[in-house]
DNA sequence: CACAAATCTAACCCTAGCGTGAGAATACAC
DNA sequence: GTGTATTCTCACGCTAGGGTTAGATTTGTG
């Protein structure tokens, strides 16, 4: 922890593998402070803080955004803290994995639908119908009766 | 198409079951243009328009981006133009199927990032050790001697 | 001291799809 | 003419994660 640790931060986003602005964005939101500040304002990271991005990123591959990262590590915790630091972050990967499964869900319908769409249109591509004048929906379809899955409905 | 047909963009809001500002937000995309502008500025639309505002909304559910909306209806087709806009539509979806498989995908794999390190996580919470002062990143654990997940590297 | 390289703050830009005003002007009925 | 409802044009706000300037300092070296 000599004053040999600290480096500015073009050194440590070069260490950690990002670059100077989202180092400052991160400060910005209170992820990750750095450990001195010159009288000049410049900026002083100790190397072993390239973890601490490390685990943001990390957190961030998992889905995260950074504000629920900030709430999960935005406290530097002691070395006694670790099992409330487990807590936090399983908390928080938990309360993710419902979002994710609901976007997942969403997204499954969308796809769903877009088959629906796709099959249909594949119909109407062979279909030389077109629709009568008071009933430009195409629907019913005139060749075979069938109605037109909601998200085609006005294409006609 | 004589004058009677033209209403102003409240009723046309509300007959197409959206808002001023969505339709002016529709308008600065170049999605739907009112029929008409009076000297004093005010918008006044087709009846008929409505079908449009709700082919707009279809491909919206369809998860398509409005600027990707625009490409394919941005031009009134006429009657004779069917086969070419349902070319378009089609393409369109496909293109759009392709994007929506390569999401799911990435999301799945969040997924399964997710599971995994929740069941690590598991682990650690009955896991008493410290780790090393040379081995902040419990990488092998000491316990098990299993190598960490990638996303959580950092959080030891 | 002088100079170059690094860094500082501040600010505006981007994607999407509107929401929400402010303040001015229009349209229409009476 | 006058009142009131409607509409007009800005223009900023939101989420996320920075990109990209500009102009001013600071640091460190010779």
């Amino acid at each position: 922890m000599s004053k040999q640790d600290l480096i500015k931060i073009g050194e440590f986003a070069t260490l950690a593998g990002t670059n100077l602005r989202t180092l400052r964005y991160y400060e910005e939101l209170g992820l990750l402070k750095p450990t001195l500040r010159s009288d000049g304002g410049f900026r002083y990271y100790r190397r072993a803080s390239a973890q601490r991005v490390a685990m943001i990123r990390d957190l961030q591959e998992l889905g995260l955004p950074l504000e629920r990262i900030r709430e999960i590590v935005g406290i530097q915790p002691k070395d006694g803290d670790r099992t409330a630091l487990l807590q936090r972050v399983r908390r928080a990967l938990e309360e993710h994995q419902l979002l994710l499964a609901a976007h997942l869900d969403a997204l499954k319908a969308q796809q769903g639908r877009l088959e629906t769409a796709l099959a249909k249109l594949k119909d109407c591509s062979c279909c030389d119908e077109l629709p009568a004048a008071d009933n430009n929906f195409c629907d019913p379809c005139g060749s075979t009766g069938e109605c037109l899955p909601e998200g085609l409905r006005a294409l006609f």
